[in-house]
DNA sequence: CGGTAAGTTGACTCCCGTCAACGGTTGTGG
DNA sequence: CCACAACCGTTGACGGGAGTCAACTTACCG
């Protein structure tokens, strides 16, 4: 496959700006550079650390999470193919949480200078990174309102809804189907449930047809049908092209 | 009092960058230009706006909100003065949820323009902006650790602490007491609780002596048992200081 | 084939929501 | 100046969604 196109970071960042083939090239070869593996449940940085370097996720799933001194865990997000597991951009020195591996996970590590630098030539780039940022602020508030407001039925549609129009946009999706490499635990500890419930609210979406999940393959047959069960506006991923305008001609 | 160090945008700005005073000059232009007032229970920006400025609030409470088809309603964050109600700097065009003012505000609409010649001639101030933008972000995480694994009393213990060392970053706090003008209605649409639990744990809260509310102003005794109360880790406002970094003399 | 992690199920409990009524305060207009 | 309305806070009774505990099954893996 064509690097310039398979690569699920340029897929993302392309929802938010128009790149030049050169703007390609330089995100390709700055995610091929410090290439790095991990094992599932690992931590690709913890709560204080100060990073030098940005982390990009090339496969495999990861998260962000918090814990509490007592040992409970909120997950506060998925970072699929394509994002940045840090979206600090170096302003912020010390992390405030933790990101793990949930999967085996490839990553690129990206200095610092090596940002900055494209920082200098390439601010069309920066600007897409940016952009990525704003747009994961959008998925965080979305999720305060899945735990403030929505029951357990709604919040597990939702998220699904989320998860596979991400995987979408950067073509990890199969027709209806997507990977679904969570545990139940997992998806307890990001929906703020109890994995109990979460087994049993899994069989309820399963029943009422709206998903079906079969090991690690989740089947959405009808996307719409579990968008309006979930009351998903899909506005707040802005994957509509909102900010194309960020033009590679401009 | 002096200008330059009583509007609160500097006041907090300064957490995270050391400004000369050229660009606390240009900060305090900037927000007397196009000063706005609103009443209480009005919108400053509704979803689905493409807003052509960027809204800066000098005194008032406001809070950014999203309502569910049915009704239901979220409060995702708190716009205290000093904040940036819209931290997307232009590059979102699309407002994915409402910004709504809960006691009369006094805001400064800076426009798109003049947010271009600013970030052209003074980056620190923009930096300084990125930065809040950032904590923002963290603010939001926090919350969902809040929705996600607090119960009642500690996340209302939680909220409280938050909104007091926020209030007095900027200047607003009176010894232990600062105002508090939210209605018991407010704070339950911000914490996914209902009105009549946000009253049983404010009377747990005030009963077990760690804060006393009268009226609209909050007073924390002992801030530090409120803290152990609510397993509240200041870390996450990046106050510290952190910042600072970004210097006027780089 | 044992051992461990993940998924499933039932019984019981509890935190928090809902409903409904009442009291206090503010402000406004007759 | 009082009456009334509107809003906010408070309280009690009751119900339900989700948590906890515990046991069991299934799947996976060396």
């Amino acid at each position: 496959m064509d690097p310039l196109t398979s690569n699920p970071i340029i897929l993302k960042l392309e929802q938010f700006a128009r790149f030049s083939a050169e703007d390609k090239q330089v995100l390709n070869l700055a995610a091929a550079e410090g290439v790095r593996q991990i094992g599932p449940r690992g931590d690709i940085m913890r709560e204080g650390d100060r990073p030098q370097t940005l982390n990009l996720i090339l496969s495999g799933w990861a998260c962000r999470y918090k814990h509490l001194e007592d040992g409970r865990r909120q997950i506060i997000s998925f970072c699929l193919p394509g994002d940045v597991c840090d979206s600090h951009l170096f302003l912020v020195r010390q992390m405030d949480h933790s990101v793990g591996s949930l999967t085996p996970v490839t990553f690129a590590q990206i200095p610092r200078r090596r940002i900055e630098e494209i920082a200098a030539k390439y601010p069309r780039i920066i600007q897409a990174l940016w952009w990525d940022s704003l747009v994961n602020a959008a998925i965080q508030r979305e999720w305060i309102v899945s735990l403030g407001q929505r029951d357990a039925m709604e919040r597990m549609a939702h998220l699904l809804c989320e998860i596979f129009i991400r995987l979408r946009a950067v073509g990890l999706t199969d027709g209806h189907a997507c990977d679904l490499p969570l545990t139940q635990a997992g998806l307890a500890d990001a929906m703020g449930l109890s994995v109990v419930h979460v087994n049993r609210t899994l069989q309820e979406l399963r029943s009422t047809k709206l998903i079906a999940l079969k090991g690690r393959t989740l089947t959405i047959p009808d996307l719409r049908a579990l968008q309006d069960a979930a009351q998903f506006n899909p506005n707040y991923l802005h994957l509509d092209g909102d900010g194309r305008h960020l033009d590679a001609n401009e």
